[in-house]
RNA sequence: GGGCCGUUAGCUCAGCGGUAGAGCUCCGGACUUUUAAUCCGGGAGUCGAGGGUUCGAAUCCCUCACGGCCCUCCA
């Protein structure tokens, strides 16, 4: 359903033609403005503190008319710009009475330009009295009423604009990701990262198993995949002699929507020379715990009904101990029992697929009873070898990866490893992937050959981290559910 | 893909077999320091869509659409 309404949109374009037949302008070409709302009453709060001597300041502002008070021969307006809003006064005898007229025709929602001198009301509110008024754009809907604000979800994410017109709270939770982004980029840009822009179109999606969306190149006449990792291009660049490589972009992935997931989500991924994944644990916990302190000025998040402390040093754990501690699970029992584990698993209520191989049921438990119950922040170690076609093997364990994902408020944050860098051992986990495809795994790595060519000219031993933006987001702002903190959330459409 | 809940005025909601309601918005009137301005008066609806049951349906039943939550899926 959307916000819209005949009644008033014929009342306000009838009162549009008035305007323009009394030879207003109602969209004029631009307006100069010398103070924004919140400079105007720092201003005036100025001239006060220095004594109030003389005249008081004049100002020029703008802004959104969201509330209008009629007073008879005088009326009070709030105009509302990006800094906040200020309140105007229109008086009768200042203005004219033609011009005070005029003001009949304006309505809630119509941005306004004012000129004049501040004043204090008697309640104290800093305040415009209008010399001058200017209508600079003429609104023909009506905005939510200002009580109850917007609450359908749907007209909130249909017509985010009017989410952040009618709630300051949304307003300042896109502010806040917006401050978070940046956060993350100075992080980064003050560790010696260079920010680079890798192809969304490609060839293959690899980087990760997930389903991608596929495009056609009409010129080329061939499919092109939406990326859905950044991984396999950052490599590339490691091995074209950058030390130091980070990316924030979109990723795609065709999978299911949930409070969790949207088709289109944003990712922050770095690769770094000569560093392993316990370098690289030690970074995340260090970019996360700055961002929240730049941020929200501290590194305690309140997250349902508890605190998470984002302060360093994070809780390592391996996968191995997880299961042990979390789920009462010894792996060691079921290390060559396969379908022993299968048996464990379905005896715990948890629903894997008939297929999932050893590791991928390992996969299943740490969803299901271990991953929702990391509050605090925790990074999760040493992950099956299988699920991690991309990552280098322990030397002490071959079946096992360098591979660790932090976790905080049960949401998994992000995934890190110390990167496969052999291209002969890649090959073959690329040919096992290809096995298990075939034995009818949906969703596993592709082989890419181009990549694989990179890396036979040499890789250097490289950490690779890719962090979840919008979960990140979540996190530091206690959200529950992503479309609360992406704009324009994916809905179906109508 | 499955389950549960929801959809009534522009907004926020009540009504749940017998004439469609409230507050705010909106419209008209009064008021030159209001700020949820106040006071007086007024309009407002295919009750999500379609079908069925019934003398009679916003209300009960079925189908569909959209949304929310939970599963499934998904690093």
């Amino acid at each position: 359903m959307s916000l819209r309404d005949e009644e008033s949109f014929e009342l306000r374009n009838e009162k549009l033609a008035r305007l323009r037949t009394r030879g207003v302008d109602p969209y004029p070409p631009r307006f100069h403005r010398t103070h924004t709302s919140e400079a105007a009453t720092q201003t005036f709060v100025e001239w006060e503190r220095a004594g109030a001597a003389g005249e008081p300041p004049t100002v020029v502002a703008a802004g959104r008319m969201t509330a209008q008070r009629d007073m008879g021969k005088a009326t009070f307006v709030d105009l509302r710009d990006g800094s906040g809003k200020i309140q105007v006064y229109l008086k009768s005898d200042v203005l004219g009475e033609k011009a005070y007229a005029g003001l009949r025709d304006l309505d809630l929602g119509d941005f306004l330009g004012v000129r004049g001198s501040l004043f204090r009301t008697r309640a104290g509110e800093v305040t415009v009295e209008a010399a001058e008024y200017t209508l600079l754009a003429k609104s023909l809907q009506p905005l939510p009423e200002k009580w109850h604000g917007l609450v359908d979800t749907e007209t909130r994410y249909r017509q985010r604009y009017l989410d952040l017109i009618a709630n300051d709270d949304v307003r300042q939770l896109f502010a806040l990701r917006s401050a978070i982004i940046d956060a993350i980029r100075r992080f980064m840009v003050g560790r010696g990262f260079m920010e680079v822009e890798t192809p969304v179109l490609m060839p293959e999606a690899g980087g990760a198993a997930a389903n991608p969306f596929v495009t056609h190149h009409e010129a080329l006449d061939r499919d092109l995949y939406l990326r859905i990792a950044m991984e396999l291009h950052l490599k590339r660049l490691i091995v074209g002699g950058y030390d130091r490589v980070f990316e924030i972009g979109r990723i795609f992935r065709n999978e299911g929507i949930s409070t969790k997931h949207n088709p289109e989500f944003t990712m922050m991924e770095s690769y770094e020379a000569y560093a392993d994944y316990n370098d690289v644990a030690a970074m995340v916990e260090e970019l996360v715990s700055w961002v929240a302190k730049e941020t929200l000025g501290t590194t305690l998040v309140p997250f349902d009904d508890g605190t998470i402390d984002l302060a360093p040093p994070w809780r390592r754990l391996t996968v191995h101990d997880a299961l042990k501690e979390y789920a009462g699970v010894d792996l060691e029992h079921y290390r060559r029992d396969e379908p022993g584990l299968r048996t464990l698993v379905r005896d715990m209520g948890i629903d894997a697929a008939p297929d999932a191989g050893w590791a991928k049921l390992v996969d299943e438990l740490l969803s299901a009873a271990v991953e929702p119950k990391l509050l605090q922040p925790t990074f999760l170690m040493d992950y099956p070898a299988p699920l991690s076609p991309l990552a280098k093997r322990k030397p002490d364990n071959p079946d096992l990866v360098e591979r660790f994902e932090p976790f905080g408020g049960g949401l998994e944050l992000g995934n890190a490893y110390t990167e496969l860098n052999d291209p002969v051992d890649q090959r073959q986990r690329f040919l096992e992937q290809a096995r298990r495809k075939a034995a009818g795994e949906r969703e596993v790595e592709m082989l890419d050959e181009d990549f694989l060519l990179a890396l036979e000219h040499g890789m250097p031993p490289c950490g690779g981290l890719g962090i979840g933006i919008d979960r990140l987001v979540m996190l530091l702002s206690g959200k529950r559910s992503i479309r609360e903190i992406i704009l324009f959330p994916q809905l179906r459409s109508k």
